[in-house]
DNA sequence: GTGAAAGCGCTAACAA
DNA sequence: TTGTTAGCGCTTTCAC
């Protein structure tokens, strides 16, 4: 393991040159039999594991694809780490946890990110590729992207995750998807979902099952996908003839303090609505921690819906009415398309639009909490 | 995009040599500042990215880890395939869900390899290393592993996963921890948890706590983990002095059809013992779904236990109890040992043993179902 | 401060 | 069927 053996050492030890070791492994119906067998066995006595790298290096391809996400995952649980026991430690102790909660306990995980990742792993092994996943932060966010897009034959990123400038100069090396953002007339491809059709369904559902009239809608227009929601929203309270909010309520992106906020403003503001239309499950299931905090009980007095379909959304008491995109197949065809792309360097762009699903369940009134 | 940029396009382009560009990017100090600015200017206009394959190549180093995992996810949902939609498309329809219940409908993800996975990220993000993941299945498997191992620096794998000769073979390369497995007299690195203990104090709380005096081991010792966790079954049933089982009634792997005929087996069989202590989370949840079809009461009449402590335990009814291993924290230590490893190639393999804890929830009989 | 040149381990013509 | 050889794009002494 101190020098890791190559080519050389191998051809040498099997009495051959490199070009034979190198076809042995690449096209082993090309080389004798007895060759063979001998340049693998010296393979084998050596420990010999031909550099993906190298390969890559001469042949053009490094037959990898990339996936760069989100950082939400930092600074998560450091506070967890324990000083592991060494093996044989005597007594090793088992600490008994006898209070779990389902609810407040649960981590949210998985995200919407992982379960588009797992469509890519899926696609990957299916095309034969390998994956290689990176994410960072504002900070050091150009430079793992960076870093990544020059290990790969082709580029995934979530929207919001890297500056734009930085993608389409990474696109002009290998084909780059990027998630959840229309087709501007940019060199990237896309994939998206119809947010606009999905929160207009949801939207009338709660008008018209429901007969809801005072909706507000909760969330930051930071990203196409929920500017795209909003106005959604918008046109399926307008073509209901109700009073069109003109802005959204701020998001909390999640965060349970920022919810509180968000709910202690509504409360003290205008009163409660009949509904609260949450950008994302994320900010719904917040928003719904803070009302259950202030008392306030859903659906019963305001309804509250999401957008997503994380798993996370079918656990918490009621279950969350939203509309789930079909995370796994994104990420399958967000593999699909680099792989053509790679096929055919020449071609334009692509878009391709996923549909989406409402989900009735308890948080608009659906069914019993 | 025809024709990738490199580094000797961006030397012509700036009038320097090649040298003088891989300084401006290794060593930024290096060069003058009218210097490093034309480089750069150069780069921005050519869309020149790196590539981390020659570097690697040149430098010895790839800068990216490995982690190969279970093919549970191939051929999981080829059928909800849909033909997507282009963008653009007239009225793509969103159709309506209004059944969704949480506990059938729920997947079992995020499983075990998916959160030790979570912990791997976690680690090599905070350790500067690109993660490459993969995953095979018998069929391919050996060669799906020896490629990633091609590309990276350290590599992590999970037990059973990879024949343990391709094994020795990669670690003469590289350094190798494998996951959840005592260590052998071999030349890898191990990262386990105290199965013994755990299990012990599991199957002690059932008997002192709950009163149980006939319990049956449920899952096959296909591997070391389900091995040593029968050990730990078995020394709290002698130490009781109740009747120790001599073999587990063979497991289901979490497969439903297979909880149905162990579950159809021990009512045929000897009758329902007081509570099935089953190898892993993945076969106690199968056979509580079995025993729910076969209407049998957990833990009225039999209580049923786990191992492992997936997020989905928490979710079912009633909820699992368990022994809960630091997943993420795994993952972690996985990163170190491999960082370490590479610190120190001359350092004989480590072996770090993490604390379990004892999760007391429903199916044991502690709480309310 | 910058350039010339020798590899890193492998592939793929082309020769033999 | 096998060997020779010229790169792939980058890093890194060592001169200048």
């Amino acid at each position: 393991m101190l020098k890791r053996p190559t080519v050389y050492d191998v051809a040498e030890r099997a009495g051959v040159s490199i070009a034979t070791v190198s076809f042995t492994f690449r096209k082993p119906e090309r080389v004798k039999d007895s060759t063979r067998d001998s340049v693998l066995a010296a393979a084998r006595s050596l420990g010999y594991v031909p550099s993906a790298n190298a390969r890559g290096l001469a042949h053009g391809r490094t037959g990898a694809l990339g996936l760069y996400s989100f950082d939400y995952l930092l600074g998560t649980s450091d506070a967890e780490i324990v000083a592991p026991r060494v093996r044989g430690d005597a007594g090793s102790e088992v600490a008994t946890l006898e209070r779990d909660d389902a609810n407040g306990n649960l981590r949210l995980f998985p995200l919407y990110v992982d379960e588009v990742q797992r469509g890519v792993e899926l696609g990957c092994r299916r095309r034969g590729f390998a994956l290689m996943i990176g994410a960072g932060c504002e900070a050091n966010g150009a430079a793992v992207v960076t870093d990544i897009a020059g290990r790969v034959d082709g580029l995934a990123v979530f929207p919001g995750t890297v500056p734009s400038d930085v993608l389409s100069h990474i696109s002009r090396r290998i084909p780059v998807v990027e998630l959840s953002k229309p087709s501007h007339d940019d060199e990237l491809n896309h994939v998206t979902v119809d947010n606009v059709a999905g929160m207009r369904a949801l939207t009338e559902h709660l008008i018209v099952d429901h007969g809801l009239r005072d909706l507000q809608f909760v969330g930051a227009l930071d990203s196409s996908d929920n500017t795209a929601r909003f106005k959604g929203f918008q046109s399926a309270v307008r073509a209901a003839g109700l009073r069109v909010p003109r802005r959204p309520i701020a998001g909390c992106g999640g965060d349970i303090q920022r919810a509180e906020v968000v709910v202690a403003d509504v409360l003290s503001g205008g009163g409660l609505p009949d509904g609260l239309v949450c950008v994302t499950d994320q900010d719904a299931l917040a928003v719904m921690d803070a009302l259950a905090d202030a008392r306030v009980a859903v659906p019963r007095r305001v309804a509250v819906t999401g957008f997503d379909g994380i798993a996370a959304g079918r656990i918490v008491r009621p279950t969350l009415t939203t509309v789930r995109q079909p995370m796994e197949q994104m990420g399958r065809t967000v593999v699909d398309i680099l792989v053509d792309r790679l096929a055919h360097p020449a071609d334009p762009p692509v878009s391709r639009q996923l549909p989406v699903q409402v989900v009735l369940r308890g948080s608009c009134g659906c069914r019993q909490p």
